[in-house]
RNA sequence: GGUGGCGUAGCCAAGCGGUCUAAGGCGGCGGUUUGCAAAACCGCUAUUCCGGGGUUCGAAUCCCCGCGCCACCUCCA
């Protein structure tokens, strides 16, 4: 398949290493906060992408981290006065809750703070190889002896200068570059601190992810993905410290999801434009949030308004009545046709296209065919058609109604139902209703 | 200021040199159906792709110049 890779800026043909299984890191949540939307979208593609990969043949090992220690999970657990293990424990079950309900495929999620000494260990070869220097207890990357020999910046395509003309901040009175960036903190009074060579401490924010990811895959691997807000500093930086500690190739692909906007600017904490996974999970089905994550290209920018979920219970309402009850044979043709569409680049909006068309076929090959794919990339069919027994005694008060010609009572049923977001159909089958 | 990207119907969003008088979803309009509805089904809904030049037999797609927007350069998926 043609994957875009970041690095290259192109797309290019993609294999695994191996010939069999990927190996795929995806920087996953810091566990400070309930995920939100633009997470979502984020994991949704990758677990799209790892589903993807299984129907074309290849196995995929995946590895997705919780970053659990870090300048605002401190924050926070001050503001809160709660422990900081407590908060990260809270927000990993939150998004580990939403994973499940999204039906994700289960991976592994390593925690930054159970390797602390993996952690240390890459310092120290990278203090040793040259590329780091220990002032007062803090461990700083070198910019500029790094890339005197690998090269800064190959990831973000920025020069040095570029990045320097930009620096807003303030530079640590420790560093000896204001592009340098931490690779380890001295503790500081009141936060949480583990012993290290260098004094008690703990690590900066990148590091965490190169031990990880270089730990549980191996140099190099396959996929290193996150939301294109990472690309700089820390995917730069991911690079740098894995160069620089060990001198291998670190991940051959990079992939980047394109953010999600509201009114077409990013979905963030700061900016309050937030919608939370765990709301949308409350009303609208597991389908609905990744048909409508997946409709936009997941390098291009979505933009997200909480009517969109409405607009794509409809649509999904729609294969769903199609698809719930076909049996049939897949055809083999047209199975590769569209996952061909798929082997370019994950070129889902036009995926969805064709399905959206082939749904509307009356030949049950073609119908089956659809299902078996699209359950096979995460989605369930029939959901949202279980009966419920309130509900189907509320149906079945509706239908004496109607026999008794009584419509007033009838359609006050209905309209109720229709506040509870219950949509009901009298077909000549029977009253058939879906939630929405 | 630097770097990267985007601008396609009411909204969302593909297409990236010919099959484009532009996919698909939502919405809207008309019809079939219905106790009335809804759903479903059928039909219609951009001769045109931010503006202006250019390259080409041919451009939404390539190049140049404008205008507008976004992201990153600070924590961020």
């Amino acid at each position: 398949m043609r994957l875009f890779n970041t690095l290259t800026s192109k797309k290019e043909e993609f294999k695994p290493l191996d010939g069999k299984m990927v190996r795929v890191y995806v920087c996953g949540m810091t566990v400070q906060d309930s995920p939100h939307m633009g997470h979502l979208r984020v994991f949704t593609v990758f677990d799209f992408l790892y589903r993807f990969f299984h129907i074309i043949g290849w196995d995929v090992k995946a590895v997705q981290n919780f970053t659990d220690i870090d300048d605002k999970i401190i924050q926070r657990s001050k503001e809160e006065g709660v422990d900081w293990r407590e908060l990260a424990d809270r927000y990993e079950y939150e998004y580990r809750e939403i994973a499940k309900r999204m039906n994700f495929l289960p991976i592994f999620h390593p925690r930054a703070t159970q390797h602390i000494q993996e952690i240390i260990e890459m310092i120290e070869k990278i203090l040793e190889n040259g590329y780091a220097y220990v002032k007062d207890g803090n461990v700083w990357f070198s910019v500029k002896r790094y890339s005197e020999k690998y090269g800064y910046g190959v990831l973000s395509k920025m020069s040095l200068d570029d990045m320097l003309a930009g620096a807003r901040i303030e530079p640590d009175p420790t560093k000896e570059d204001p592009l340098d960036f931490a690779l380890w903190k001295a503790k500081k009074e009141g936060e949480p601190y583990w012993p290290s060579p260098w004094g008690e401490g703990r690590p900066g924010w990148h590091i965490e992810c190169s031990a990880m990811s270089s730990k549980h895959l191996g140099l190099p691997f396959d996929i290193h993905g996150g939301g294109r807000d990472l690309i700089f500093p820390h995917h730069e930086d991911e690079i740098a410290q894995t160069k620089g500690a060990t001198g291998k190739e670190f991940a051959r692909f990079w992939i980047h999801v394109g953010l999600l906007t509201t009114e077409g600017e990013k979905m963030s904490k700061s900016l309050k434009n937030y919608f939370l996974a765990k709301e949308a999970l409350q009303d609208f089905s597991p389908n609905v949030i990744r048909l409508m994550l997946l409709y936009g290209h997941y390098r291009s920018d979505l933009e997200f308004y909480p009517d969109k979920l409405v607009e794509f219970s409809k649509a999904f309402s729609k294969l769903n009545e199609k698809l719930s009850h076909i049996h049939g044979d897949i055809d083999d043709k047209l199975k590769s046709e569209l996952l061909d569409i798929l082997k370019d680049d994950l070129n889902t909006p036009e995926f969805f296209a064709n399905v959206f068309k082939l749904a509307e076929s009356e030949r049950k090959d073609t119908l089956y065919t659809l299902k078996y794919i699209l359950t096979n990339l995460g989605f369930k069919f029939d959901e949202d058609t279980k009966e419920d027994v309130v509900l189907k005694r509320l149906l079945d008060l509706r239908e004496a109604a109607r026999k008794e010609r009584n419509y007033e009572l009838a359609d006050k049923i209905r309209e109720i139902l229709r506040m509870a977001r219950v949509e009901i159909m009298d077909t000549p089958k029977g009253t058939k209703y879906r939630i929405f």
